[in-house]
RNA sequence: GGAGGGAUGGGAGAGCGGCUAAAUCCAUCAGACUGUAAAUCUGACGCCCUCAGGGCUACGCAGGUUCGAAUCCUGCUCCCUCCA
């Protein structure tokens, strides 16, 4: 490893102004970074949620430019705090995860994890290296060190309790255990979205108060979801995962309203800021250019150039010339399956609704009515209007714009 | 320990004896349009059937009152707020 230097103001400039929403305090992270010597940097992980989508990728990117640096991650799988679920989420009741799935869980997570980030520079930690031996004194002692009303300024807790909205006493313990992981781990800096500032500062309070340098707070902006508004989150089913293949990542980059691609832009590329101020101004056409490239050079990063090509061919084939895709997913029909009548030499008779269900493009015999009703089902591209039907083998069957399958003949 | 409030469809949230498969909003799905799986507009949105009609389930759980209950009564379970 080369020995680290001072960054220069180019490289400085990218890593603290672009997708950054704060850095406490900025002139100290600047100093600590000319410090000569590699930082240790902490993100944390909830491992009861494996699955990484584009929201955290934001934050990645931040650690990977630090990482190249030649500065060290320390990411801590949340194997305590797990349980308590963080505040800022909805107020559910979290089960315990077992230790094999909490390690399932943390395996997964990596695989997607080292696709931004550089993993000879990075080690993982599980929270119950130093809570598992915790006794109730050191839980009093910690939660000594702060009061209520600290607390209760946090934004989210603030809300609820003037809501008359409950707050529970765990949750209360999530930013304290946070906080000590800082301490276990001795960070320099921690990075989280911008809901995670009261948890970062808590952790920073505390290292203070534990006679450790306190850690720099470092907060990124929160990526909305494919609806635009709300912010990215498996809980909320607009996200867009890095495991999704390219054909769905590229389709739901073209599914975000317009208004947010140039923060995409800014949150998860490199494009530079003039070019950030051409993407915002667009207008028609190019407009959509714009998101093409995008969801090209997302998909690319997740999986290869050639996949990102062919799912931008395929997106303006299937969606903008309304043609079939290149492949059709076939499906096999025999009088085994529901819905399908008699089988002649080169057709079947089809109950339409029942088929449909079969196939999976409904759930049921009413939704597939309904689909019928409203001019949804295509056969060959002529629209199907009758519930018994003659259906050609090789036939492409089409529900909405989603749905598409062949039919052919099977055992 | 005391007082009060609540549990309704994927979510939020009306309804408070029949006109309620249950307003409205969000989400979802479809159609039109288009420059996209953008935006906008329109429509659908429990399940089943021999389907312009019919049937069966459904408003925390279990009973009850009634010709009829999400709506009233009783008992349970769970949740919340306030006061101490």
């Amino acid at each position: 490893m080369p020995p680290l230097g001072p960054p220069d103001q180019e490289t400085l400039d990218l890593i603290t102004k672009r997708g950054v929403a704060q850095i406490i305090p900025e002139a100290e992270f600047a100093a600590r970074l000319q410090e000569g010597k590699p930082l240790r940097l902490k993100m944390g992980f909830d491992p009861s949620r494996p699955d990484l989508h584009l929201g955290h990728v934001v934050g990645l990117r931040k650690l990977r430019q630090l990482q190249d640096l030649g500065h060290e991650l320390i990411l801590i799988v949340g194997d305590w705090t797990a349980q308590i679920g963080d505040p800022s989420g909805q107020s559910d009741t979290r089960t315990m995860l077992g230790a094999d799935d909490v390690k399932a869980n943390a395996e997964t997570y990596m695989r997607q994890f080292f696709k931004v980030v550089d993993p000879d520079k990075t080690r993982a930690v599980y929270q119950s290296e130093w809570f598992g031996k915790f006794t109730l004194a050191d839980v009093i002692r910690l939660t000594s060190r702060f009061t209520i009303n600290q607390f209760l300024h946090r934004d989210d807790f603030a809300q609820r309790y003037r809501d008359h909205r409950p707050i529970a006493v765990t949750e209360m313990l999530y930013p304290l255990l946070q906080a000590y992981d800082s301490v276990a781990i001795e960070a320099d800096v921690e990075f989280g979205g911008t809901d995670q500032l009261f948890n970062l500062l808590v952790g920073r309070e505390l290292q203070e108060k534990m006679g450790q340098r306190p850690q720099i707070v470092f907060t990124m902006p929160i990526l909305p979801g494919t609806d635009g508004v709300r912010r990215m989150g498996k809980s909320l089913g607009n996200y867009i995962a890095i495991e999704d293949t390219p054909r769905d990542m590229f389709g739901k980059i073209m599914s975000l309203p317009d208004g947010v691609i140039r923060l995409y832009y800014e949150l998860l590329t490199d494009a530079s800021d003039e070019r950030l101020d051409e993407i915002g101004a667009a207008e028609g056409p190019r407009r959509m250019d714009d998101k093409k490239r995008l969801g090209q050079e997302i998909v690319a990063r997740f999986h290869t150039f050639a996949e990102a090509d062919a799912a931008r061919a395929e997106f303006e084939r299937v969606f903008q010339e309304r043609e079939a895709p290149a492949e059709v997913p076939e499906f096999a029909i025999s009088t085994e399956i529901p819905g399908v009548l008699t089988l002649h030499e080169e057709y079947a008779t089809v109950d339409m609704p029942r088929l449909l269900v079969s196939m999976g493009a409904a759930i049921s015999r009413s939704q597939s009515r309904r689909d019928i009703m409203m001019r949804a089902v295509r056969v060959n591209g002529a629209l199907l209007t009758e519930e018994k039907a003659s259906i050609a083998y090789g036939s492409i069957v089409r529900v909405g714009r989603m749905f598409i399958r062949r039919l052919i003949v099977g055992e």
